[in-house]
DNA sequence: TCAGAAAGTAAGCCTTGGCTAAGTTTAGAG
DNA sequence: CTCTAAACTTAGCCAAGGCTTACTTTCTGA
């Protein structure tokens, strides 16, 4: 069944006593979090605009500054970088457009995000702090990770339901 | 008991058509993620160095540079903004030392680091893809959950232990 | 002991993602 | 209809964190 979750068993707390990494290995995950930094970001805008398409029907750049909380400007100079990446349409001064791939980025983003909230929720953690802490971890959790969070959240629902 | 661990039941899974969280809350969320992002490098060289102080005895350059996987002229310059803020002392090519500040940093973020890690393990995760998420997780995972890791780390190993 | 390799630094370049200030366009109230 | 406020854009600034290239210092082994 592709919704049964185990527990692994915890291991020694001791990890600032193991050995390091191998060298390469080490290099690549750290390769991996700078690799995610840069599309995090753009990630970010994206599930923004997409959201803001789906609950206000438009997504205009005043909007994206307010929540985002940063200034008109800077959103600006970013929907010129979607542009260029071919994630959203846009005419100046009108409200923008995800364009296909915008839609399949703001989708998968707003999926892992909802993955990670719930997971969170569902494992106690406050709404705020597990709001918060979703927003900074879903770019960082890897398929496998979101797979097993899937799982959990799914054998917590069917524990509840008794 | 402080180690006690109830999961809280799963929520729909419907953030999709949820409203947005309201403007000025929203904002936060992000402002709290760019925050982390501006402490993050800071945190993983300065743990970095302090494992390489623990495992090895001291702390080069180039050992820093092939385990981030960037090259020594930019561990050179990140080493002099580490001096700036007063977290390692050094002298021109010698080995680094961490200052009290630094210390503490280090051995906080090692724990943050330990305890995710564990926490991914337990949860089923594979070590690699573990490994992985826990370097990029471990900075925006907020104290209140940090807590709740805990507690599901420490109630899997009682169960293990029958 | 000293010459070459390895380690470290410095200078200067690039991109990203913030900002402010100043100008342009749109939209809505009177 | 028009004029002002809100929305948007542009230009130009800054810091951070990469890079390469060129130089200096240290270490080591023949």
């Amino acid at each position: 069944m592709s919704h049964d979750f185990k527990p692994q068993g915890a291991f020694a707390h001791s990890a600032s006593v193991d050995a390091l990494p191998p060298v390469e290995q080490h290099a690549r995950q750290y390769a991996t979090v700078r690799q995610a930094h840069e599309t995090e970001l753009i990630e970010d805008y994206v599930e923004l605009i997409g959201d803001l398409l789906t609950h206000r029907g438009e997504a205009r750049a005043a909007d994206i500054a307010a929540r985002m909380g940063v200034s008109q400007a800077t959103v600006s100079k970013m929907i010129r970088r979607l542009n260029e990446l071919e994630l959203v349409t846009s005419r100046p001064y009108r409200s923008l457009f995800l364009t296909r791939a915008g839609k399949a980025m703001a989708s998968q983003s707003r999926e892992r995000h909802d993955i990670v909230l719930h997971f969170l929720r569902a494992l106690g953690v406050s709404d705020d702090a597990a709001r918060i802490d979703a927003e900074g971890m879903e770019h960082h959790v890897s398929d496998e990770t979101l797979d097993v969070m899937q799982r959990y959240i799914a054998a917590t629902a069917r524990q509840s339901e008794g």
